[in-house]
This record gives structure tokens, sequence and C-alpha cells, in this order.
DNA sequence: GTGGCGACCGTGACCGGTCACGATGCCGGC
DNA sequence: GCCGGCATCGTGACCGGTCACGGTCGCCAC
């Protein structure tokens, strides 16, 4: 559209200019360094001209133009954030943290989604750069996100959520590796000795985490650890994994709680049941997962915390403090009804 | 926030600013206003020229300044969304919906969550406002965001999503009551008779249209249908309504996936089993739904579609089109193995 | 009476772009 | 040789706020 004529004006007549303060002064009889005095809440103000102001500015429907205000200023108090697009309930609640905290903080949160392409990434970026906000979250559950981010260069101050990249003092995340090593653990003590890792896909940094502290935890008790299954994060990708899953198999640690329902339904459908024949533990806790059949064992990561945590750690850097790390949150297994001892066979 | 001192300024240092149009035109050897024409892909400048302004750009770094641009054209080429602050399945993928279709349509999504009470509802769509969004897109599940976006007396082109107000030209949803009697009339072929509806928050346009549908459609068959439980769209409410299920009842309508969850889970605990002693049938056809333990029967509808609808709806009207209403699109019953006929007793 | 001091309010420049217009250079045609 | 016309570029006003000043007024002390 924008291509052919230039003006184009939509047909509509009463096209009536939005009020400025220049106006409103003019209908209270000030001038408009009052009008902003006023609005900004300056004191030494005359509680008369106060009041005339405040009606003009009610009369006339007057709202500050926030473009104006940014371009003299050169602040927006508004936080950026970068989520991907997903409907998951991890990012989602992340995303939500860090709007109400942002709002308690005073700031406006600015949220953009993006697709995990290179492009799509830096023009979401490029976005929010453009919306001149003052700092920056990002959720980086892949590695490609951090590239892009730091082939910006991007001075703001910044937190990455999610990424486990070591010595990076601006990230935040839940200590991935913990919860999967309590996981495991859990198994380990049921008894369950041939157990099998359902992971997502490994290009993210949670999945790669996860994994490594399979490896880990089994290494340390003498058991080499099969090479995973990879799924999408998707109940569906659990379902078709079912078919990996080797008869001997008594326990089954999922990278997330979806996979681990489509696991335990492709499961049953093999006539085998969770969790007499296997066991199944999942990871998030998604609120579903109470009400999984059976009820689901899994590990609560506390996703709000991780929002909250953002956003205070760059409320602080904007008040001039020094970053500083912020120790990973710890997660929590939530033991359910989808693991038991292995049958003894 | 305006409190206090007024020139918080953080001690930096190196706060070096940013490189402004002019300094392009002085490094690039031409007027402001070629870099202008540069920039805004306008024809008539001799190559050399723009490779020099183009060089000058990527030298110093150059972004254009969006809050001047706006202030100068005031226009923004932005959509503003007001979502509720959940992180279900569908809003956020309506929303998703939203922002891809937006970006393809050469607009900006700006998206922000509110808390479903007046206040924070009024400072959403103040805040919308004040980016100066061209176009609004709000979903609207209670009257009270309704009231409160009439209240504002908005003159933008607005779409209203999920409100089934009949007559009005700015709503478009997934035609919920159609949707509902799909579901029921299922029920009813199966030899249901005894059918109990759980319902979502009545306060909720879906929730009452669905419950609506439900007792249109049993009367129809002279059946006059018992009130509904009400619960709250979780699972966990899903779950205690399975205390309030009559021991005669033979299926169950849900108000959405994630209750029928829940409810499934309490019937097993109550010795239930589903399909064969009790049928349920959900709403909304949440991906996990196939993996539920049965596989749910349950009613899809196109969150992605009423998304694109809106942004559509919405451009086209930027465009100077009128507004025309938008047919309310079709759910879609999904049988799966939740459902069965009634065992004969 | 007058100088001085707060309290209150007004004036004009400026933020960094865009827009309408004017200026310049070069060409061909008469 | 001169003029019209196109292609290319520059000039200054303007968008609607904020900021750093300056001005006016009333009151009090001397």
């Amino acid at each position: 559209m924008a291509g052919g004529t230039k003006g184009g004006t939509v047909a509509d007549g009463t096209e009536r200019r939005m009020p400025t303060m220049h106006d409103v002064a003019v209908a209270a009889g000030v001038s408009h360094q009052t009008v902003s005095r006023v609005i900004n809440g300056f004191d030494g103000i005359r509680p008369g001209t106060r009041d005339a102001v405040l009606a003009a500015i009610t009369e006339l429907g007057y709202r500050r133009n926030l473009a104006a205000r940014t371009l003299a200023t050169s602040r927006t108090r508004a936080i950026g954030v970068l989520a991907p697009a997903v409907s998951d309930f991890g990012p989602t609640s992340t995303v939500q943290a860090i709007e109400v905290a942002a709002r308690r903080g005073g700031y406006h949160p600015l949220v953009t989604t993006t697709a995990p392409d290179r492009a799509s990434i830096l023009s979401g970026l490029g976005f929010l750069l453009d919306q001149s906000v003052e700092a920056l979250v990002v959720i980086t559950p892949q590695r490609r996100v951090l590239d892009a981010l730091r082939e910006l260069a991007i001075t703001l101050p910044t937190v990455t959520l999610q990424s486990t990249e070591p010595g990076d003092l601006s990230a935040i995340s839940v200590d991935q590796y913990a919860g999967a090593r309590l996981a495991v653990a859990h198994l380990l003590e049921l008894g369950h000795r041939r157990i099998q890792h359902l992971a997502g896909p490994l290009k993210y940094f949670e999945a790669a985490a996860r994994r490594a502290a399979f490896d880990d935890t089994l290494r340390e008790v003498g058991i080499v650890a099969a090479p995973p299954i990879e799924g999408d994060w998707t109940a569906a990708s659990g379902y078709r994994a079912t078919a990996e899953i080797a008869a001997e198999t008594t326990a089954v640690f999922s990278g997330n709680d979806q996979m681990a329902l489509g696991l335990v339904h492709g499961l049953a459908e093999r006539g085998q049941r969770v969790p007499d024949d296997i066991s199944v533990v999942g990871f998030d806790d998604v609120p579903e997962a109470e009400h999984f059949l059976p009820p689901l064992t899994t590990v609560r990561q506390d996703f709000d915390g991780v929002g909250r945590a953002a956003v205070e750690r760059l409320i602080a850097q904007l008040n001039g403090d020094e970053p500083h790390a912020v120790a990973p949150l710890e997660p929590e297994l939530m033991v359910r009804a989808s693991t038991a001892a292995p049958r003894r066979s």
C-alpha cells in the first residue's frame, strides 16, 4: 500500500486532529509549559491553575503525545522482551511474570515474539531497538538467538534467559542440570537401572543441559547412558518415540511434560502401564501434569521466578548498580504417581 | 516516577550520543534530506550518492529515530493487541497468529496483556493508545473488557475477539454455540440422555454461549438440562468438579479440555472409567488432547483463523474499505476415544 | 519607598526526523 | 545562444512535547 499515491488519507470527513498541549494551554488560559508542569506533577502550581488545566484536559480528551515526549527526553521507560513464538507454558508464563514485574517497577514491557531463524530474531531485536527500549530481556533457548544478539553488539542493559552459557554474567535461568539430576536420582533410588532419556531438540540449551546431567548422573553409578531419543517438545513426538523404547527399559526421563504425556499414551497402546511396567518422569510441571493419568512425577521450575529476577536485575542496573551474576534458581522434584520401583523380573 | 529529583542521569562516562541523520549527511557529504531519501527508498538518487550514504550509515551504525519519524508523520504502522494475561493455548495462539499476520501485512504488532480488572484493562488500552497504534484488536472474553473498551470511546479501527455480542460488527470469533451443539449432538447420537455440563466461568462469553447451546440442544429432544457445574477453566477445577457429578450421569460436556482432563482424573480415582462408564467431551482441542488417556473427543476451534481474520479486516479498514461483518468461523468435532455409547444398565 | 526574595508562570530553543518547495546542473531543440 | 525541462539535490518550516532560562508579582524588612 505504501506504493502508489502518497496522501493516502482515508475519506473520513471528520478527520479531527488530536488536541495538543498547546490546545489545552489555550483552553485553560495558561502557557503550554504550565500544562506540562501540571501533567508531570511538578509542584509550585496554584491549585486554581491546576484545576483549570485538568478541566481543559478532560474537556478536550487530551492525551500526551508519546513520540514527542520520547524525542525530547530520549527516555521511554520501556523494557523490551524478545520471546520465542510458541504457546508453551514455560515461555509464556515467564513473559507474563516479566510484564507484571516491569509494570510494578514503573516500566512498560514491550514484548515481541520471534521465529527461531536469524532474520526473524534480528528483525525482532531491531524493532525493539527502534522503539528505544532502555533495557532488554531476551529469551535465548538456542545458541542462534544468542549469536544474533551478540551480532548486534547491543550496548543496552541486557539479560538473557534460559541460556546456560557458563560465565555469562547476564544469564538468568533455572538450574537445568540440577533439575535433571533430581529426576534421574529419583529413578535410581527407586531401583531403576535401565533408563532411557527422551530429550528435547539438543540445539536447545535446556535440552543439552538435561541430557548432560542425565549422562553424568548415570555414569556416577557406573552406568553408561544410551544415546537419547530426540523429540521436538511436543506430545506427538513423545508418542512417536514410543517405538524406540526398548522392551527392557524400566524408566524414561522425558525432557518435558508434553513429551511425557505422549509417551505414556504410546506406552498404553503398547500395553505397558505406567508406573507398573515402566516409570516416567517429566520436566517443567505444567499445571496439567498433576492431572495426567497417572499424575506425572516431574521437575518443577520457577518460570515466574526467572522473569521477576530478570526485571529486578535490569531495573537495578538502570539505576546505576553494577551488574552482578544471579545464581541459577533451584528446581524442585514433584513426586507423583508415574514413578515406582521397577518390577522384579 | 516523576517524584523527587529531576535529572536522574546515570553516571556512565561513555555517554556517546546516537548518530543522527544529520551526522550521516555530513559523513556522506550530502544533505540530511538526501539521506532521508535513500533510507526511504526514493528513486532519483545517483547510485554513487546512494552508496556514499549507505556506507556512512553502516559506518556510523545509524538507526533512524522512530520517535522523530512518528512525530513528523503521525503514522506508526503499529497494530495494538490487548490480550488477557493467561498462558492458555487459545489466547496465546491467537495472539501469535495476529502477530505473524500483522507483520506480513507490513504492520508492527504491539501486544499488551492485562488482568481482567477495570483498571488494568484501561491502563493497557491507554498504553496502546499512547503508542499511537493505528488499529486495535482486543480479546474480549468477558463483558467487563468490552465495557472498558466502550468507555474509552475509541475512534480507531477496532476488532474484538471472542465476544459473541449479537450484531456487533467489529466482533470476530469461532461460533461457540455451533461448536457446543456439535458436542452435545454427538453425545445424544451415542444414546446418552443424562448429560452434565461442566461449564467455564459463566461471565465469559464463550462459557455462556456453550452453556446456552447445551441447554437448547437438550431441550430440542425433550430433556431439561441440569444446571451446569461451574469451573474456572483449570484442570484442578475439573478435578474438583468430580464430586458434583451424579452417579447416574453417563456423559459430561466440559467447557474446555483442561477441565475435561481434571475430570477424567477425578473420575478415575472414583473408579469410573472413560469412556466405559462415562463419556467426556472437551472443547478447544489443545495439542495435548490427542494424547490424553483416553484421547479426548473435543471441539476444535481455529484460534489462528480468528487472529488472521482480525488482522485482515483491520488492514482492509486501514486501506479505506468499509468494515463488514465477518462470519463466525465454524468449529469442528474431533471424535476420539473419550466418548462411547452408554452402557445399558 | 525600595531592594530582595520566593512563588508562579511564560518564552524560545531544541530533540530528529519528514514535507513542500526551491535551487542547481546538464541536456537537447529551436 | 538561449530556453524549457528533467534529474538530482538542498533549505527551512514543522510535528508536539521538554528544558533552561527569564519575567512578573506580592510581600516583607529596612
